[in-house]
DNA sequence: GCCGATTTGTCCGTATGTATC
DNA sequence: CGATACATACGGACAAATCGG
């Protein structure tokens, strides 16, 4: 699908850097001779150069160069930015995935829905409660809820396959941002139920909401992982602090 | 610091959207609406949309215009993308902050402390433990390491201030990129016996390197949140997955 | 269904500023 | 100081998606 120009020299230099043609420290080409490498514009180069930065991957640094700063995960991450199915996840770890289906309903959002999910009351909704397996263990309860007017035709049997291949494949439901909060909150005793917990009263929590390309909310969803399986990374950038001069006092 | 053009777009839009001069759902003003507004090329415009969309607030759609999708949140968040040092994010969620100072230390990195940090075995070392306190409360243990070539001169009275602040102003470093883990880990024995856990025996844990801008490791730092006061927050968008040969067919 | 107007997406070339060496 | 490198900004061109007539 996306074969602009600048995310195919993002992804050429992406490999580069993580198959070590770049050395840990060592300085990317200039621009200027990037330029000349990929026969195309300064802004072009530039660009993908700017999704290398926001990956955590480079780092341009004001007259000098560009520093690549990949270091490979030594231990698997779970969760790693993008969104991602459970599936996907699962392959990206090099684990085996398998789901279980605990409940499938179609149920109507009240008050309390409205203000857990972000749903209307009155929106029509299929509920979804799923135990997730990674080599045949049961670490993640997945509670789903999705928009029915968006996602008409779920089943039983293609939540327990890929619910996100039937939306973007068959449906032709176009996934685009999503929303996620992360927590951690007390057992349940459905938790507790269905994943041997060991001593932790913990679960580890993503909660997120996700939008279409129209911009409608189609799903919301809570994740439950059991603690000790649970890895979440991500890369920031300070921002200048825009002052605050109560402080200062 | 940032007086750029594109900065000034960026920062005024997002007050518009933060204080609802644009509805939830609302299409922005097109960029060359935007354009005329500003006086400016229609690059910059985009580039500040671009920075609001990776900050989740809108969502660009090709031909039609782009739309907000902020919604402001209700619970306050206690840990959101960025950099940040421990009294700005207690000042954004409106909190009182204090520290505490319980060990202060100049070591040397050992096997140990190399794979936990990433600083080499021989490297000179601050290790600073501090508690963290939200209006009066601890809910916070933080473990620094600090690269002491880079941060010579610290001392206990800092770290009860604000180190970022001593880093930035007083020595003129430049913090640039930092690597994030989430985990959710049991309580240890110095977590007890500072924070009040309630019945909790996990806490979330933020691990972080934190690189200047030649891209040295000059931090690391573990920092040890009570459940109930952490929340992070993060903005997603879906990838295109690269190839499906079949659909070009 | 077609066409044209609008809107965003991609790409180019150029100019100027600023930091580093 | 000049050369090199990244940062910001401008203006223009065409493509692709959407919408209304």
């Amino acid at each position: 699908m996306p074969k602009a120009k600048y995310n195919s020299i993002y992804r050429d230099l992406k490999e580069k850097i993580e198959t070590e043609a770049y050395a840990y420290q060592e300085m990317l080409p200039s621009e200027h001779t990037l330029i000349a490498e990929y026969g195309c514009s300064r802004n072009t180069v530039r660009r993908a150069i700017a999704e290398l930065t926001a990956d955590g991957y480079v780092q341009p640094m004001h007259g000098k160069g560009v520093r690549n700063i990949f270091q490979p995960v030594k231990q698997a991450a779970f969760t790693v930015g993008g969104i991602e199915s459970f599936r996907e996840s699962a392959a990206r770890n090099r684990r085996r995935p398998s789901t279980k289906v605990l409940q499938f309903a179609q149920i109507t959002a009240d008050e309390k829905i409205q203000k857990r999910t972000g749903f209307l009351k009155g929106t029509e909704l299929y509920y979804i409660q799923r135990l997730r397996f990674l080599n045949g263990e049961p670490l993640i309860l997945d509670h789903n809820y999705f928009l029915r007017e968006l996602t008409s035709g779920l089943t039983p049997a293609i939540a327990e396959r890929s619910v996100y291949d039937y939306l973007e494949g068959t449906l032709g439901l176009t996934i685009s941002t999503s929303r996620r909060t992360l927590t951690v909150e007390r057992v349940t005793q459905v938790d507790e139920k269905y994943i041997d917990l060991h001593d932790y009263n913990c679960m580890a929590v993503i909660s997120s909401q996700t939008f279409d390309d129209n911009g409608i909310l189609f799903e919301f969803t809570q994740s439950r992982h059991r603690p000790d399986y649970f890895r979440f990374q991500d890369v920031a950038t300070r921002r200048r602090v825009p002052a605050f001069p109560e402080w200062e006092a």
